[in-house]
DNA sequence: AGGGGGACCTGTGCGC
DNA sequence: TGCGCACAGGTCCCCC
């Protein structure tokens, strides 16, 4: 469940929970997902303490430490691909899954995907399931970073590395359709299909345009467009968080709505525009736009 | 060098 | 009810 906001609700949600514990027990299903796991995985996991759960991109990061010594920390990465999703079982029966999403596979088939099972010190169970094995984990000794995963991304696009100038300066020279440009991960990390739809929807900006075409004003609504999109977003992972931090689970489904993605058909929602919702596809992918209001 | 298309997988939903 | 096809959040890799 794949892009940025859904993979920082997962973070949220499992970060106070996780952090400060220790792995007792790594048990893997399989050997590989998309990639091979590395060598020694579960030993090398085994034992440690989760000191901090962060992201990047759409990346998880946890950082590793071995007790009672204070050697260089180990960093777990993690991406979820396109069907990855991890389930938290606590002692107390307060199971948890953050960050569902629309086109998920029941949670009865994602039980049969389950790869890796984690036990914490407080008899915590966090189990990982990926029914289409997109996404890999891998350990990096270092500067995270550094990592060949984390080396070439461009910067957060809900941080100050993020704005109408280099996004401008990125543009230049590009002759592919403003959308593939969103979808660089080394241009700006952690869009994807469904939240470029949305940013292009919200700012008036067709899909189909050609990067080098998309003039500075443009750009100027399209930042914020694409903050506003993936807060809204985050926020909206967030309210689903405390439903199932009340419940044992079942409840909470991420319900954020789309204004054009999966719309095919249905009338524009933009004020006074009768137009409907488009459907074309650009490298192989969905896009969803209105003609009228996106040029 | 940049960009397009295929490959990697399984599940789901639709039309016939 | 069953079968086959299209499609799904991502990104890596090859080839033009």
């Amino acid at each position: 469940m794949p892009e940025l906001p859904e993979v920082e609700t997962v973070r949220r949600g499992l970060a106070s929970h996780i952090e400060g514990r220790q792995i007792v027990d790594v048990t893997l299903n399989r050997k590989d997902l998309r990639f091979p796991f590395p060598d020694n995985f579960a030993r090398r996991m085994t034992g440690m303490r989760i000191a901090h759960f962060t992201r990047r991109a759409k990346y998880l990061l946890a950082e590793l430490h071995a007790p009672q010594n204070s050697e260089a920390p180990l960093y777990w990465l993690s991406h979820l691909g396109m069907t990855g999703r991890y389930m938290l079982y606590q002692p107390d029966g307060g199971n948890m899954e953050p960050g569902q999403y629309a086109h998920d596979v029941s949670a009865e088939t994602a039980e049969k995907h389950v790869h890796v099972r984690l036990t914490l010190d407080d008899g915590a169970v966090l189990t990982y399931a990926d029914p289409r094995r997109f996404g890999f984990m891998d350990l990096v000794d270092g500067a995270p970073e550094a990592s060949s995963f984390l080396a070439h991304l461009g910067p957060e696009p809900l941080g100050n590395g993020f704005d109408a100038a280099m996004l401008y300066a990125a543009c230049q020279g590009r002759k592919s359709p403003i959308k593939n440009v969103l979808l660089d991960q080394t241009v700006v990390s952690g869009l994807g299909n469904i939240y470029v739809c949305e940013a292009l929807y919200m700012s008036g900006i067709s899909p189909r345009r050609l990067a080098c075409n998309v003039g500075r004003a443009r750009l100027e609504r399209l930042v914020p467009a694409i903050r506003t999109v993936l807060q809204a977003a985050i926020e909206a992972g967030g309210s689903t968080l405390r439903d199932f931090a009340a419940s044992d689970g079942q409840l909470g489904y991420f319900q954020h709505q789309f204004r054009v993605y999966d719309r095919e058909g249905e009338t524009c929602s933009s004020d006074g525009c009768h137009a409907s919702v488009k459907r074309i596809v650009q490298s192989g992918r969905s896009s969803f736009f209105c003609s009228a209001c996106q040029r």
